[in-house]
RNA sequence: GCGCCCUUCGUCUAGCGGUCUAGGACACGGCCCUUUCACGGCUGAAACACGGGUUCGAUUCCCGUAGGGCGCGCCA
C-alpha cells in the first residue's frame, strides 16, 4: 500500500430540495466506500444555496437516509449556504486580477442571445459581450453578475477515474456566472471553494457532472489552485432506461426502508449496479471496503431492477440471525400502519416469534413478508379467514378438522408428537398429509400458506389452536 | 442543434487479442425435494447493436453508422 501519500478525502455533497434518492445513496455509498477502505474520511457537505428550492424536511431525510444505510460521514456536515461571504470574497479577488468581470447583460438579453443562437445552429452559450467592455459603458441602475473570464483558446482535459481522459475545447464552454447580480455565489463557484477548504482529494459523483467538471476545471485554474482527482460514475436509469421515475424506484431511501429491504443488502445491490469483482454477488462490508476501487467501475448506466434488489434482500434475510431478525422487525413493525396494534402482542409473545424464524426467514423477502409470517400469532380470534383459506375448508375438511380436534387433545404439544400424530390421522382418514394439513393451516392461519404446520401448532400453543380449530369445525369446547 | 459519455443474455455483469461451442447472478421454463408457500438441488432457453478497418486472429484496438444517456441557467 502506498501510504505514503497524504490521507484520502471525499464528500458527499447532495442539495436539500428533496428526498435522498436511490441515484444519491449509490453515490454517497462509492464515496465511503472508497474513502473508508483507503483510511481515509467522507465528509458531509449540504449544498443549500438554493434557498428557495431547499428545506429542512430535505436535509433530515438526507441525514436520516444516509443513517439507515450505515453511511456515517467525518466531522460536521457544511453548509454552503453559510460560505457565501467566503465565496464572494473569491469571487471579487479573481475580478481585482482581471480573471473575472463584470456583465450587465439582462435575462431578456440572454435569453434572447441564447434562442438565436439556437435558431441558427449554434450551441446556446454566452457571446462574452461584457468580456472587454469598459465598465463605464454599464447601463444605470443594472447589478451585475460576475463571470468567469475562461480561456477561449485550447482545451481543457480531466483524467477521471472512471471516464478517462475527457478533453473539451475550450471555445466550447462559455464564461460561466461566478455570483449572481445579488450577491450570492453559484453552485459553480461554491463548489470549487468549497472542495479546496475542505482539502477533498477526490471528487466522486454522478457523472451528469461530467461538464460541470470541465467549467470547474477552469475556475481551479483561475485561482491556481490544484484540482481534485474526479470520478464521474454512470448514473442509475429506470427498467425502460429512460430516466428513474418515481414509479421505478426513484424513491427517497426511506421508502425502501419502509418496503421492508435491510440496509446491508441495499448496499450490496446499489454496490452492483456499476461495479463488479469478477463472479461475485454477495458482499460483506469489509469485502467491500477492502475490494472496491473505482477503476473496476464502468463507464455505462444501469437499470434498477427491483427483482434483483428483492432476491439478494432475500438472502440477507436468511443468513441473518434469528435474534437479529427479531430485533429488526421490532423496529420495523412501528412503520407499518397498523403497527401499533400488533406491538402489544409482538412483546408478549417475543420469543415464540423468535422460536419460529427459522421457518419463517426461508420463506421471507422482505420484512413486510416476514411481519405477514408471524400475523397468524399477533392477530386475535376470531381469525379472519381470507378466501384462499376458505376455500380449502369445505365440508369434507371442516369434518376431518373435528376428528383432528379430539385427536388432537390427547396428543404431547411438541413438534415430533405432533407430527406423528398428524400423519397417523392422515393414514387412518386414508388421506394424504396435505389433506389434514391445509385444513390445519388455514383454520389456525387464516391463509393458504405459512412455515411449517407443525411449527404453528407449537408456537400458538395448545389452548388457542384447538380454539382456532373449533371456530372453523364449528365444535364448541368440551367443558 | 452543439459538446461529452455509453452500447455483451430481458436485467446487473465477467471478459482487459487467441483460454469464447462467451462465464456468473436475477427473472423465466422444466424436473427433483415437499404438509402449503418458499428454500435448496439439477436442468433449459437467452447476448457480443450494425458496417468498415488494424491483425495470422477480434467480444476485446481504431473509424464510421444507428440507438441511448447527460450537459448546454443569475438550478444544483
Amino acid at each position: 500500500m502506498t501510504e505514503t501519500s497524504a490521507p484520502i478525502v471525499t464528500r458527499f455533497a447532495p442539495s436539500p430540495t428533496g428526498f435522498l434518492h436511490i441515484g444519491g445513496a449509490r453515490t454517497a455509498l462509492f464515496n465511503w466506500l472508497y474513502a473508508r477502505g483507503r483510511g481515509g474520511k467522507m465528509l458531509l457537505r449540504i449544498e443549500d444555496t438554493d434557498r428557495a428550492r431547499s428545506s429542512k424536511e430535505a436535509i433530515d431525510a438526507i441525514f436520516d437516509g444516509l443513517t439507515w444505510l450505515g453511511l456515517d460521514w467525518d466531522g460536521e456536515p457544511v453548509f454552503q449556504f453559510a460560505r457565501a461571504a467566503r465565496h464572494r470574497e473569491i469571487a471579487e479577488a479573481l475580478l481585482a486580477v482581471g480573471r473575472a468581470y463584470r456583465c450587465y447583460a439582462s435575462p431578456q438579453e440572454l435569453q434572447e442571445m441564447r434562442d438565436l443562437a439556437r435558431k441558427e445552429g449554434r450551441p446556446p452559450r454566452y457571446d462574452g459581450r461584457w468580456r472587454d467592455r469598459d465598465p463605464s459603458e454599464a447601463p444605470p441602475g443594472v447589478e451585475p453578475v460576475i463571470r468567469l473570464k475562461a480561456p477561449t483558446e485550447g482545451e481543457t482535459i480531466i483524467d477521471d477515474l472512471v471516464q478517462g481522459r475527457v478533453t473539451w475545447q475550450n471555445k466550447d464552454l462559455d464564461d460561466l456566472v461566478l455570483l449572481r447580480s445579488d450577491g450570492t455565489p453559484t453552485y459553480m463557484l461554491g463548489v470549487v471553494i468549497d472542495d479546496h477548504d475542505m482539502a477533498v482529494t477526490h471528487i466522486i459523483r454522478g457523472d451528469d457532472h461530467l461538464t460541470n467538471a470541465a467549467r470547474q476545471a477552469q475556475i481551479y485554474d483561475a485561482l491556481g489552485w490544484p484540482i481534485p482527482r474526479m470520478a464521474h460514475i454512470p448514473l442509475i436509469h429506470g427498467p425502460d432506461g429512460a430516466k428513474l421515475s418515481k414509479r421505478h424506484g426513484a424513491l427517497g431511501v426511506e421508502a425502501y426502508r419502509a418496503m421492508g429491504y435491510l440496509p446491508a443488502a441495499m448496499r450490496n445491490y446499489l454496490v452492483r449496479l456499476g461495479w463488479s469483482h469478477g463472479d461475485q454477488e454477495i458482499f460483506t462490508t469489509e469485502e467491500l471496503l477492502s475490494l472496491f476501487d473505482l477503476n473496476r467501475v464502468g463507464r455505462a448506466a444501469a437499470r434498477f431492477d427491483f427483482a434483483k434488489l428483492e432476491s439478494l434482500n432475500g438472502q440477507y434475510i436468511r443468513q441473518s440471525s434469528d435474534q437479529d431478525l427479531t430485533g429488526a422487525l421490532e423496529k420495523f413493525l412501528p412503520e407499518l400502519p397498523d403497527g401499533a396494534t400488533l406491538m402489544p402482542r409482538f412483546q408478549l409473545l417475543r420469543d415464540r416469534i423468535q422460536a419460529i424464524m427459522p421457518g419463517l426467514k426461508e420463506r421471507a423477502k422482505t420484512l413486510i413478508e416476514l411481519v405477514d409470517g408471524i400475523r397468524f400469532l399477533l392477530e386475535e380470534r376470531p381469525l379472519k379467514i381470507d378466501d384462499k383459506a376458505r376455500a380449502i375448508l369445505t365440508p369434507e375438511a371442516r369434518a376431518i378438522l373435528k376428528r383432528a380436534i379430539s385427536m388432537l387433545e390427547k396428543v404431547e404439544w411438541k413438534a415430533d408428537a405432533l407430527d406423528a400424530a398428524v400423519r397417523a390421522l392422515a393414514d387412518d382418514e386414508k388421506v394424504k398429509l396435505a389433506a389434514v394439513a391445509q385444513p390445519l393451516r388455514a383454520a389456525l392461519t387464516g391463509k393458504s400458506t405459512s412455515t411449517g404446520i407443525f411449527d404453528v401448532l407449537v408456537a400458538l400453543g395448545k389452548d388457542e389452536s384447538l380454539a382456532r380449530l373449533r371456530d372453523q369445525a364449528g365444535v364448541t369446547a368440551a367443558a
